[in-house]
DNA sequence: TCCCTACTAGGGCGATCGCCCTGTACGACT
DNA sequence: AGTCGTACAGGGCGATCGCCCTAGTAGGGA
């Protein structure tokens, strides 16, 4: 049994990781201070190195597990697709929700770029994202596409590269019809097998 | 005839737009201060607002002038191939000079990050993508590639994602068997057209 | 010679930053 | 009832921030 005081502090610990999820996409990762999120979530400034030894690691927390939980997300719809066709339409489907500038969108990209200035935060990402590119590729293995981990590795990368240059506004029209390609051969060209 | 005190300013000018190239990767866009940029461009604080209006305009022409001109250094590598393939390999063969961490890499995606939140630099930005995919687009359109625009837009897309991973220390091996799907049906795979 | 323009140096203002220190409220134990 | 430990509030410290203001310097044209 916990004390309602450890219930209650353990709530405003999840509270506090929530604000800085939301906080990063909006303010950028370096403009989110101890007194920006305590307000967000409702508490004292002082109570965020209460719970925190600094907020570098509140920050690595909060983009760490939110990313988890998405790509796990992904990965369970990509499960419910038969071809790898299909699994590379759903997947670019679901991107579609996003503009690349969206918070999900933000979160990613300023956590990759954080990390590159924190080796803390760099190992915690590069498993999360290791683990999805190694489930994303034993599936593909087992749909029977060539080269399945570095397929898995490169859609992985396009579709975080798609949404990056979506972010800029320039329109990314359609990209699945192009990147259906990297699963078939060349399904609906009009020159087909010519070599 | 320009008087030399003119000459010395617009040499100034140039080392501020240097050092912030240079800064902007090494510290992030946001950590990238007025006092830090004078001290490695060697003049005083002062100055930085002399020859620029503001600190982000300074960063928004460092930024997009360093893309634009390693964009087009990038389409002349490719203008020299001779098949869509030769230049998806020549492509990925330059981007395995950068790390995913290193100065280029990092400069391009903080001033995409940058340029979510300033409507000047997100508009001078895509006009530097804009500008690069049309003209590779064209390229590929030239010589033969389906769908060249959106075929343009993706590998450009995947290209940033490559490197983006890249930096988290996660190995991308050789895209480049992958990407090459995207201009060819299936060249060396085992089981061709058996759709 | 004098002025005028372009460039640079120095200092300062108000604001914000991460983090620390101290004091207090309060339920759980003996 | 008294003690203790956990969770939070408030204030402050030193540092840094972008930007502004003023004074000073040097070379070209009148």
């Amino acid at each position: 049994m916990v004390s309602p005081a450890a219930e209650r502090g353990r709530a405003v610990r999840e509270r506090l990781l929530n604000a800085a999820a939301e906080l990063i996409p909006e303010r950028s990762w370096a403009a989110v201070s101890t007194r920006i999120l305590a307000e967000r979530a409702g508490v004292t400034p002082s109570v965020v190195h209460y719970h925190f030894p600094s907020l570098q690691s509140l920050l690595n927390e909060a983009a760490t597990s939110r990313m988890r939980q998405l790509l796990a997300g992904l990965y369970e719809l990509l499960e419910t697709t038969r071809t790898p066709a299909e699994a590379i339409e759903t997947m670019l489907a679901s991107a579609d929700e996003y503009t690349g500038a969206d918070a999900t969108s933000l979160l990613f990209v300023e956590a990759y770029l954080a990390s590159t200035r924190d080796d803390d935060l760099r190992e915690r990402i590069a498993g999360v994202v290791a683990e999805f590119r190694q489930r994303f590729g034993a599936w593909l293995e087992r749909h029977g596409v060539p080269a399945p981990f570095e397929t898995a590795a490169v859609l992985a990368a396009s579709l975080d590269g798609v949404l990056l240059h979506r972010g800029l506004g320039l329109k990314a029209n359609a990209p699945s019809a192009v990147l259906l390609r990297l699963v078939s051969a060349s399904p609906e060209e009009e020159r087909q097998c010519e070599q």
